[in-house]
DNA sequence: CTGAAAGCGCTTACAG
DNA sequence: CTGAAAGCGCTTACAG
């Protein structure tokens, strides 16, 4: 690299700005100017002067439209490069009427899921010259919808991120669509056009873990749901309680308790289930949490797991390794999720519904661990 | 309140806008035009018009400037609330080459001190008309700090909250500084001058769970460190040791393992520290995760928490009620920290530099629960 | 392929 | 106490 041959020094070009002299300042000695003020940024027209092009030409260049000259986009790309300029976001927006701002809309769904969600969408959202504006809300608020629509209008978002339980809002959808804000939503049904869903599969991951029991050879098999008015918890039970009965097992209604993806609510349940006459040797647990819950009541009881009950989540949470017994569950790539959300609403965003990406769903699978075995015979 | 007199019903004033017709366009009826294309916003220019004024002195309204006549001001503001007008924040930082973004660094603290320290900051930027940039890094990434310098520069952000570690990061206090950027440092130890800090307190709360089992009588007890090179480790060691010295007990060499604020560290110094001839009967471990880790290895050699062996964490975080037996731990107010930080940055930003809230450190307590007891006599 | 003019919605000096 | 002008850093039509 070092000792390359100096081609093309005949082109006859000269690469000296004959300095327009006007507005040059101080900077018209032969050497590229890099340093500046402490504290100023360079503009578009500073590159443009450095350039010798107009600023609508620098502009192009940062908008890559093709009517450039491949050689004074070269030029100018590096002027930028060299300068570390990058185009200032805020002047950017109103220009375009844009503000390059995705909102991540959640209420409620726990920490960790939050988390991977919006490092999965950040990662997307910056390579594409966005930022993500993370907005809990409370969806039994009075002014929930109020408060969404001025959180759009204020910060004029170009797209925002739904996730359950809140993307199962139906109004919410409406109103969005009303004010013409796109939206993607992270959901475990259908329950909207393909191209603004991200779907989580609940009811083929329950299927699975209605294999993994049948396999181990548990016939008295238990649920706890999650709330009444949660998708999530509705597909989970279908598949469930379908896969169940393909492998002739049931899932008979004292089997089925009505949790709440809470700690508590899986604790409470399980002091049901456990109680009866015939208590079952296996429990599908809601989530993680639920399951830890019922972690609690065995350790009260005496009950021990896997010997005496087998359990299983949903989620993979970090808890789920840190319970003793570690816990069966299935994982979510919750990651993934965010980031094809991301991809998916800036694609609308920018004007491209690409087909491909119009089913866009994510695999989970089953993480075997110590909290599930054989039926004590 | 429903039937209050009808005052200054007399004051001669005629609300109606002797409108300057000039512009005007259709909205020259008299009733006042509140619906606008769908999409449209209001601008500052369309709240001039309407109120017959200067779009001058409607930003001086908006930015609350005094010297705007009282009854101009109230009508200008009821127009505003009226056509539900709300600033467009990018004009608005771009004419006052402010962004009104605050950023929120942060490397790998776990997903429920990160959320709560996010919403904390969140509840008080959106009351002072801020928003939040999330910004998760690796701060052994080698173009770490540049990954940093082109965040802030690129989003003109107004001033950045650390969290720890990064917060313990001096070359990146020295960077912020040069690049002018206003900080709050999340830290256990007054490393900067305080009005840059929001204190944990680490030493005090080892010094409080030394407290604590030295009142259960225990005297072998032992202690899970941190990273070295985390300062929190460092607080919470002296802390403790100090604490414990003073109530007469010793912490000897063999009962300090060095771990690593994690579950598998965890595991790996209570595996040591129960092989010794003679065990301690109380662990605090680092943290509720490493707490996690000595449940682990208790689990698996049989020994009853807190029978045989009483264990402490930091944090409560979520995983501390859910273990079995749930976990004893100091509580951090994470929450609140967020909020202070938030409102000491903005503080600084907006240059009233707080002399009261220069001292802000935020106070932990102990949550007693099911995981430590006497020693077995 | 390139540029000069006007404008996005707000603000800062500068006048009154 | 109030306003007309110019500008923040970028873009969109509109011309060449």
């Amino acid at each position: 690299m070092a000792n390359q041959p100096a081609r093309k020094k005949d082109t006859g070009k000269t690469p000296k700005h004959d300095a327009k002299s006007k507005e040059a300042g101080t900077k018209q000695s032969g050497a590229t100017v890099v340093a500046l003020p402490p504290g100023k940024k360079h503009t578009i027209n500073d590159i443009a002067r450095l350039a010798n092009v107009s600023k609508k030409t620098v502009s192009r260049v940062i908008n890559e439209s093709p009517f450039v000259h491949e050689e004074t986009r070269t030029r100018i790309n590096a002027i930028m490069k060299q300068v570390g300029y990058s185009p200032d976001p805020q002047a950017r927006g109103l220009a375009f009427r844009r503000s390059f701002l995705i909102g991540l809309i959640y209420d409620n769904p726990n920490a960790p899921y939050v988390i991977n969600i919006q490092e999965g969408a950040l990662g997307a959202l910056r390579r594409m010259g966005y930022e993500l504006v993370v907005h809990p809300c409370d969806r039994n608020s009075a002014d929930f919808l109020a408060d969404i629509r001025h959180l759009i209008s204020r910060q004029k978002l170009d797209g925002v991120v739904l996730l359950p339980p809140v993307s199962e809002n139906a109004e919410l959808a409406t109103l969005l669509r009303e004010v013409n804000c796109p939206y993607v939503r992270v959901i475990s049904a259908a329950l909207d056009d393909p191209q603004n869903l991200v779907l989580s599969q609940d009811r083929q991951s329950a299927a699975e873990v209605a294999d993994h029991l049948a396999k181990l050879g548990h016939t008295r098999i238990a649920m706890i749901l999650g709330p009444a008015n949660y998708r999530s918890s509705h597909e989970r039970l279908t598949g469930f309680s379908e896969a169940l009965q393909a492998r002739g097992l049931a899932l008979p209604p004292q089997y089925i308790a009505q949790g709440a993806y809470t700690f508590e609510s899986g604790a409470t349940c399980a002091e049901l289930l456990l109680s009866l006459a015939e208590p079952p040797t296996a429990i599908f647990a809601g989530n993680d949490e639920t399951a830890a819950g019922v972690y609690r009541t065995a350790y009260l009881r005496g009950r021990r797991i896997p010997d005496d009950l087998t359990v299983i989540g949903f989620d993979d949470s970090p808890l789920a390794s840190r319970l003793c017994p570690s816990l069966t569950t299935m994982r979510q790539p919750i990651r993934d999720m965010g980031r094809l959300a991301a991809e998916k609403l800036v694609a609308k965003v920018a004007g491209n519904i690409d087909p491909s990406a119009s089913q866009t769903a994510v695999i989970p699978h089953l993480i075997v661990r110590e909290s599930s075995g054989p039926p004590r015979r």
